[in-house]
DNA sequence: AAGATTGTTGCTTA
DNA sequence: TTAAGCAACAATCT
């Protein structure tokens, strides 16, 4: 489940490898993972370059070299994106001892999903490339490849005009990782909800990029319970679940983002925050910070939610 | 084998 | 008028 940390870390990635590539041809194997339309879409796309990669909440914003056009990316649940530097690379004699081991490394991904770490299965991800899951191929001029891979084809690839970037941008709320992600602004938003504060945090027309499993470990953090109501809470239950956000989004970008079920970076490797989770995914433990309560599962805001009954209060 | 999984949209209800 | 709630979508796993 890419969430703010997932795909920042996509993008500065993907910064890194892929700009200024020029996208000589595209594969579309889902019809429905391409808006507006399959024609358009390539159309538009061969023969460009994309100039620098940009996110709102969850949404990558590559621009593009014809400085009209903008491609939209969203992973949803399952969504990936895979660059493979070269098909068949193979470096010179020269490159060292460990020439052999760097190479199978750089291929392994095309010879069977070797590159997970681990012999873990997870859903969707450990097959070759492309994959029965592969919905978009970017071929590019150096014979690189970026692989839009989506198991339930929720996500989707939108080709967009500066018009319609300004009013989609509009419908986002505060970033997190944005100067104007106050105590001040994000207090605003929470004494104008009577909703519980999980269903705020996770609404991004209020802040962008969270999604269930930070919501969870936020509320957590903080030690406040999921279904309270959000215009009732105190000012200094407000700022822990303020500085709480700001941590945990930092900390999960510095560990490359959380693998719960089968996000990958852009190399096809796993996000390190996993090991940091202390109450997603954790139903009937014990709870990590007071030791005392059992960690309870219910339904809140349409999402299976994850709390300690002792210690959140 | 039904129910859970989640991000977002669009519809209904309050 | 606007906020809040909920089904629907997709495909798999438990």
């Amino acid at each position: 489940m890419p969430e703010l940390p997932e795909v920042e870390t996509i993008k500065n990635d993907l910064n890194k490898k892929i700009l200024r590539k020029k996208i000589i041809d595209l594969k579309i194997l889902n019809k429905k993972s391409v808006k507006p339309n399959l024609n358009f879409f390539s159309k538009t796309l061969i023969n460009l370059s994309i100039t620098k990669i940009d996110r709102i909440g969850k949404l990558l914003i590559f621009y593009l070299s014809d400085r009209k056009h903008f491609l939209l990316i969203h992973l949803k649940m399952t969504g990936q994106l895979i660059y493979l530097p070269h098909p068949c690379l193979r470096l010179p004699a020269q490159a060292g001892a460990d020439r052999l081991a760097k190479e199978r490394e750089l291929n392994s991904i095309i010879a069977g999903g070797h590159f997970l770490e681990g012999k873990q299965k997870i859903t969707g991800i450990g097959e070759s490339l492309p994959s029965k899951h592969t919905r978009i191929i970017f071929y590019f001029k150096d014979k690189s490849i970026l692989y839009f891979n989506d198991l339930r084809k929720f996500g989707y690839a939108r080709i967009v005009n500066e018009k319609e970037l300004v009013n989609l941008k509009k419908e986002f709320g505060i970033e997190p990782l944005n100067k104007n992600f106050t105590l001040d602004s994000f207090k605003k938003i929470i004494q104008g909800k009577k909703t519980n504060i999980k269903a705020v945090l996770l609404n991004q027309k209020f802040i962008a990029g969270i999604g269930n499993i930070y919501a969870d470990e936020i509320l957590f953090a903080a030690g406040i319970k999921p279904a309270r109501q959000a215009n009732k809470l105190k000012k200094s239950e407000i700022e822990k679940i303020f500085k709480a956000t700001n941590s945990m989004i930092k900390k999960a970008i510095k560990h490359r983002g959380t693998t719960f079920r089968n996000f990958l970076d852009s190399s096809g490797k796993r996000g390190n925050f996993s090991d940091f989770l202390q109450v997603y995914g954790r139903a009937g433990e014990r709870c990590k910070k007071c030791r005392q309560g059992t960690v309870k599962k219910i339904k809140l805001a349409g999402r299976g939610t994850h709390y300690c009954p002792v210690c959140q209060t």
